[in-house]
DNA sequence: CAAGCTTGTAAGCGCCTGCTTACAAGCTAC
DNA sequence: GTAGCTTGTAAGCAGGCGCTTACAAGCTTG
């Protein structure tokens, strides 16, 4: 069993704070995410989030910093990021720091940063896949193409995507990027 | 001269609001633009915003409807998109539609009624492109590149992208998406 | 020139936002 | 057991939001 009678557990409720927000910002974005709707989905005073966390933007930037960029070979990276993106979120939190930031477009300066700070580190390792001198420009392309695609499915959440199974697409999307990024691998 | 001493001209504070709202909208989205943004832009009493436009997300409609999705043909209609990405947005107000839907990304109803024609119609051009049975799913693919250079260049605004040659990318992208649709043509 | 409509203005309403404060309730150490 | 800290709660503040209202200023028609 789990404990479950464990009240006044400040490291716990910091937690659930943590994770409703980490849904919320994925689902509708950092503006239309509200602190007290935050504080309602972790069954929670509202005043404790600023206890905790000081301020909505740092619960946001603490929400979207534990990116879990694995290690992975940057040939298989393409590979693994479209798998991610499709296979169905309900199945556990998956990378949702993607959804996050595509949906938090606005001014907001801690986003933006976020944001750039993650699409460099991507661009760096898919830009060793090719040896041509643009290579980050074809890195970028390719990364682009990712977004685009996690936009359409996730956000947009367009017809044919929905039903797409997630080889199928692979097998579209791996040997076109491979005319920018030559050294792209197939799924193991 | 153009006639500047005009005043109480209904039409043209209309028109003058509208052209506040566009701009706006395609450089914060539209949680992140207030009517009292819109109304200043304007040199204009917010009031007059919804006198003429009922509300917000009516002017919100009006303002991303005239999308002047050209009737191009279908073979020369991604390098007619990846050339309005990739042109200076200072010159003149280019289609910035597809940058005002990319940062309007919330729940809001209507955003996403206007982002899902616009799709279609793109998409269905797109399909005819190639004979496969995965017709959809491959000009969705294209579609979401696009969208995905967009973000990143105009959103996002990363770094190769600014600096990055319009002839270039457009080479680097049409032999890739070739891949997916066939008879993708070059540029003119 | 005055009636009557249209166009523009100033003020403010009710609501929601992020955030704060004052205080009650529980836990731990002596 | 009670002092003193930590955890949770209720209420509310100031400011910004979309939108409305009451009214002044200008134009058009007899």
């Amino acid at each position: 069993m789990t404990e479950e009678i464990r009240r006044r557990d400040a490291a716990a409720t910091r937690q659930t704070l943590l994770t409703a927000a980490t849904e919320l910002f994925a689902e509708r974005g950092y503006d239309r995410t509200t602190v007290r709707d935050i504080a309602t989905r972790a069954g929670v005073n509202q005043a404790l989030l600023f206890r905790y966390f000081g301020s909505k933007e740092a619960l946001f930037v603490e929400a979207t910093s534990d990116t879990s960029l694995r290690e992975t070979e940057p040939s298989l990276l393409l590979a693994e990021m479209l798998e991610h993106l499709l296979t169905p979120v309900s199945s556990g939190h998956r990378d949702q720091v993607l959804t996050t930031l595509l949906r938090t477009l606005g001014t907001d300066e801690e986003a933006a940063a976020v944001r750039r700070r993650l699409t460099t580190r991507y661009m760096a390792a898919l830009a060793t896949l090719t040896d041509e001198p643009d290579a980050d420009l074809r890195a970028e392309l390719v990364l682009a193409w990712v977004f685009g695609i996690s936009f359409m499915r996730g956000v947009s959440a367009t017809p044919p995507f929905a039903n797409a199974d997630p080889d199928t697409v692979r097998e579209l999307v791996l040997p076109a990027a491979r005319q920018l990024l030559e050294k792209i691998a197939d799924a193991t």
